[in-house]
DNA sequence: TCTTGACACCTAGTGTAGCTATGTGTAGGT
DNA sequence: ACCTACACATAGCTACACTAGGTGTCAAGA
């Protein structure tokens, strides 16, 4: 994915993997990636510093787990975090809307 | 419109408006207003920026004129710029279907 | 055995770009 | 005289995704 496209965006990405349930970091990338079909292929540095972000403001809480040998930090949404999640999704969608509005009659590079 | 949704989605924005004609830069952000339904309302100070940004970039060029005492520059679109409209409107395309992608199930706060 | 790579986390620093704040100047209305 | 709309400009701020480096475990292969 191409320059800053998903600045802004990222919470909203983090809060819709784990509204499926929790999950730990490393897994949530992995899914984002596997989700879009590789569209986002996030770095470490990326995400680690978003769900720490994300948990500081309340809208997840973490506890760390052993899995053999392997320590994870396993987040969850927490009700404010389901409540952004809402939010988020419905600023996306007005945002989409605000976007095609605008977009409306642009021609595409191929298709006439 | 909150926060930093449209970093990296400006540009297409403000090409998107010159595709239909030459435009002053007052002129476009009215525009964007309009054709937003006052969800794009951008400042000045970001709107001008850009504008000498894609200008520099080849993508607009532009000139003086004289509109009953008020001196205008307007911007156009260079070949350049219209195929990097085309670009971008297809990434923009290709943004939004991989966030629905990673959205999908995700329910909306008010409809169940 | 040792190296590589996947797994799993962390963070200091950087860069980009939208935004704030402020400035300049004209024209028209009250 | 003052205010608002029009019209442009830019220095500095800030948010935040990303780079680049670090730590440690475990399994597989050379």
């Amino acid at each position: 994915m191409r320059g800053q496209a998903l600045k802004g965006h990222l919470d909203l990405l983090l809060l819709a993997i784990l509204a499926d349930g929790a999950q730990h970091g490393y897994a949530i990338i992995d899914e984002l990636r596997r989700r879009s079909d590789e569209a986002f292929d996030l770095p470490e540095g990326t995400v680690y510093p978003a769900l720490h972000r994300l948990q500081k403001g309340g809208y997840l809480s973490s506890e760390w787990t052993e899995v053999h040998g392997r320590r994870r930090r396993t987040y969850r949404l927490t009700e404010n975090g389901r409540g952004a999640l809402g939010e988020q999704r419905l600023a996306w969608h007005d945002f989409t809307e605000a976007m095609s509005r605008v977009l409306k009659g642009v021609p595409w590079p191929d298709t006439p």
